[in-house]
RNA sequence: GCCUGGGUGGUGGAAUUAGGUAGACACAAGGGACUUAAAAUCCCUUGCACCUUGUGUGCGUGCGGGUUCGAUUCCCGCCCCAGGCACCA
């Protein structure tokens, strides 16, 4: 054995080992219970960063754990391979995408089997392969058969750079969020998926998720937006049909003294036309229009707006209110126009005295006598109280008061109890190359028609020349885009858009569970074996965007008889970034740590060691030079341990407890003390950092039992089975080392199929405790008792402490509490 | 503004699950041993203050109160930091 710890060439035996043997594979076994552990896959940019380190490192410890436990573990590893940042490199490097992520594909591969992580690689999926997106298109097809695919027009969000359609979740501010360009809205026909048709499951089952964290619930609680109102109409003076509101305060109904619409609003035109105000309106329409999407959203603007020169009737007061365009209203949410409440809505507060409209208040602060007056007011007051100057509801509380009025014009035929939701359907199109096709034709004569299934894989074509602007080559691309009618065979165009790349990360865990299936997209035994995944892993960025769309996508391949479950993913770890010098580490802060260099110069056992130590999972991790020192100084300390000690080790008896000294009993009760300690901390908590301090305060106690007991002639059999037991609840954060160890202290049988340690509950009992003595709260003492001293012999023992006489003198005792097994505090 | 986390030594972090020794483990720092020397390794000290230097006293977990024999932990009121949402009617 080597004397020194070198990583390298073991890390890489042990690598070849696993890979040759192929220990990592699994299949179906209804005889074992299985466990299915993902972490969220990388998309392959070129080269793995320690954020995904750190993320795949938390995953093998638990994959490996659960396997030594006895579960049947699923463990797979793929590329999230389609996505825009291949086309940018390809243009700029003057090759093409499919080389360019294959290539990383290769690259990123190797350094994942580098760091030694426990997958079964006869699993692997790339999404930009056809064997994979084929299937994708297939449930496209069906998603349009039951109505869950639509196409419409609509504003949609369109950044300049990218060129391209963005969902609503991929504009963070107002701003792209790969690259920061301002978004615009731009009328386009576009596919959209009908996530809005699952809203309250989507909203209901956040409750049902236990083993997710509370934040990225609340996270997607507050994304769908549920919030429940009434829809109004207000009919237009002209007797020309009325106009339609959504508001959660329909007891304010009195106070409403305007309408606010939206520019894009469909009615802006018929009202303003021919009116003295016509070319006014259009010119602010025009405008507002214009403006960028992060200006109008941010409440940034200053409240704006236009009279229409129209008017409605407010059905409650029978009094005119004048129709406006105003820049605050937001086409995309409710109705698109708003019924402006000026004295108990600060935006309609703001716009009416900028343009000198009535403030009617209404509502009175439950529990004072005056109610506000008009002209006092200085802002608007929004909570809820008691209706005044409200006809018959006057007097009414406003929770009551909105069923009441809501009710009343219901009679009328002019309002509904309704629900509405901030979640809006999911746009799917993107004018990009590099996706998977749209599986649809467009016919002058048949119109809209679906690509039959048998000709499914609709093939991204290889054979393109990239725009130097960034913008699709596929409209442009004949082979591609010319086509025959599946109707009536004629001449046809087909669609040129791609699929948002979400599309693929939201299924496919669940093709990891049959990945060679090629006669259908999901194998039903496999995928109901092992779904739904466990243990899922990942950043909390994709909170909302990858999760909620996951989620989603489940719920319509279940209802299109795919699968079983509802979710799809049990529970949920969102692990925290990985900084350096106080920033997320990047190129452009120049703080990146690359995870070649490190294995390079530490190993992998090392890195991941550092990983798992320096932080608990779900916080942030501090990058620390140093702290990566002292991790391989552990493992070299743990190999000394080891190659200095090799024969004496080897030719020990197996410990079976026993008359042993006091410090050899101390050794064998810590022994058992981590054994549980680590599983627990792994299986309850996944506190890595806490399960590694138990293992090295184990390992400073065996140094220490070599100073104290160097005679004694049970050293060796206790030394032994405390050693043998660091390295194996190590051995699935620290997994190459712990092998070779293993097999260098004799065993044949590998570590990773060694059962999971169980502690003996006997070795952790001691005859003597220690009692922590407190008089008055105050630590004053410690005294060891017999383990199964009685409160009153604590009371007696402790009270005969000198210390503790000298702090009660001859004061009386009011009261002793005493805790079992830990304290006494006696109270005087 | 709303929602969710969080605030503990010089640093990362323990202890928060049922209230019971605050600072485990590590990093950094200082001292010592080994060595011709260095590296490596090993040992010791390390929350702050004070003194009579001892299982010493007092203080100490963002701030102020409360409950309790006892509060980092529970309750009330504030302050600060991070993340998410935000003109959503």
């Amino acid at each position: 054995m080597e004397q020194k710890y070198s990583p390298k060439s073991i890390e890489k035996k042990w690598q070849q080992y696993w890979d040759n043997s192929r220990v990592f594979e699994v299949h179906e076994d209804g005889s074992r219970e299985k466990y299915y552990l993902l972490e969220m896959f990388p998309y392959p940019s070129g080269r793995i960063h320690m954020g995904h380190v750190r993320n795949y490192t938390i995953g093998d410890v638990v994959a490996r754990f659960m396997r030594m436990r006895g579960y049947n573990v699923l463990h797979p590893m793929g590329w999230d391979a389609f996505g825009m940042p291949a086309e940018n490199a390809a243009i700029k490097a003057g090759t093409h995408p499919a080389k360019w992520t294959y290539d990383n594909i290769d690259y990123m591969r190797n350094q994942l089997k580098q760091l030694g992580f426990s997958y079964d690689w006869s699993r692997e999926i790339a999404t930009c392969d056809p064997a994979y997106y084929r299937w994708e298109q297939l449930f496209f097809l069906k998603m349009y058969d039951s109505g869950l695919a639509y196409r419409k027009s609509s504003y949609v969000n369109w950044c300049s750079k990218c060129q391209t359609v963005l969902a609503n979740e991929q504009v963070e501010s107002g701003l792209c969020w790969r690259c920061d360009t301002p978004v615009v809205q731009k009328e386009m026909e576009q596919w959209f998926f009908r996530i809005t048709h699952y809203v309250d499951e989507l909203l209901d089952n956040t409750l049902k998720l236990p083993g997710w964290p509370e934040r990225v619930l609340v996270m997607q609680q507050n994304w769908i937006g549920r919030s429940t109102g009434s829809r109004l109409l207000f009919p237009l003076e002209s007797g020309d049909g009325n106009i339609q509101v959504f508001t959660t305060r329909a007891d304010t109904l009195f106070g409403a003294t305007f309408l606010s619409l939206a520019a894009e609003h469909p009615k802006v035109s018929d009202l303003c036309r021919g009116k003295p105000e016509e070319a006014a309106v259009l010119d602010f329409v025009q405008r507002a229009k214009q403006s960028k999407r992060n200006e109008r959203e941010a409440g940034m603007l200053e409240k704006e707006g236009v009279f229409t020169g129209s008017y409605c009737i407010n059905p409650q007061t029978g009094k005119k209110m004048p129709v406006y365009v105003a820049n605050f209203v937001l086409m995309a949410y409710g109705t698109g126009a708003v019924m402006a409440v000026p004295a108990h809505d600060q935006r309609d507060f703001e716009f009416a005295k900028k343009y000198d409209l009535p403030i009617d208040v209404v509502i009175k602060p439950a529990g004072s006598a005056q109610p506000p007056l008009t002209g006092d007011l200085t802002r608007a007051y929004e909570e809820d109280g008691i209706l005044v100057a409200s006809g018959e509801f006057t007097g009414m509380e406003s929770e009551a008061a909105r069923i009441a009025i809501t009710e009343s014009l219901a009679k009328r035929g002019l309002a509904e109890l309704t629900v509405q939701h901030r979640l809006r359907d999911w746009g799917i199109s993107r004018q990009r190359y590099w996706g998977a096709p749209i599986p649809m034709v467009y016919c002058e004569k048949c119109g809209i028609v679906p690509v039959p299934e048998k000709d499914l894989p609709v093939v991204l074509p290889l054979d393109v020349e990239l725009l130097e602007n960034g913008g699709s080559p596929l409209p442009v691309h004949k082979p591609f885009y010319s086509a025959k009618c599946p109707q009536c065979g004629g001449e046809a165009r087909r669609e040129t858009d791609t699929m948002d790349t979400f599309v693929e990360s939201s299924w496919y865990f669940a093709r990891y569970t049959c990945p060679d299936l090629d006669n259908g997209a999901l194998d039903k035994e496999r995928v109901k074996y092992w779904m739904p995944v466990d243990q899922y892993i990942g950043g909390i960025e994709h909170a909302v965007l990858h999760l909620l769309y996951s989620r989603f996508f489940v719920k319509v391949l279940r209802d299109i008889g795919y699968l079983e479950v509802d979710e799809p993913f049990k529970n949920l770890l969102t692990q925290g970034m990985v900084i350096k010098d106080g920033f997320k580490m990047s190129k452009s802060k120049g703080n990146v740590v690359d995870p070649d260099d490190m294995i390079q110069t530490y190993g992998a056992d090392t890195v991941r060691l550092f990983c798992l130590f320096a932080a608990p999972p779900e916080k942030d991790l501090d990058w620390s030079d140093q702290g990566v020192e002292g991790s391989f100084r552990f493992l070299s300390r743990l190999w000394r341990l080891v190659s200095d000690n090799i024969e004496a080790m080897k030719s020990a008896a197996v410990c079976e407890g026993g008359n042993l000294s006091a410090d050899l009993a101390a050794l064998r009760r810590k022994t058992h003390q981590t054994i549980k300690k680590v599983t627990e901390d792994i299986r309850e908590r996944f506190h890595f950092n806490t399960a590694i301090a138990a293992v090295m305060e184990l390992v400073n106690q065996i140094y220490q039992v070599f100073e104290n007991c160097k005679d004694d002639p049970m050293l060796w059999p206790v030394v032994r089975e405390a050693l043998e037991a660091v390295i194996v609840v190590s051995s699935p954060m620290v997994p190459h080392i712990c092998e070779e160890l293993w097999q260098a202290l004799g065993h044949e049988k590998l570590l990773l199929d060694t059962p999971w340690p169980k502690w003996d509950d006997r070795a952790l009992k001691a005859e003597e405790i220690l009692i922590v003595v407190q008089v008055n709260g105050k630590l004053r003492s410690r005294i060891s008792v017999p383990a199964d001293a009685t409160d009153k012999e604590i009371e007696e023992i402790s009270l005969a402490d000198p210390r503790v006489r000298e702090f009660i003198g001859d004061k009386p005792l009011r009261k002793v509490v005493v805790v079992p097994k830990k304290l006494i505090n006696i109270v005087i």
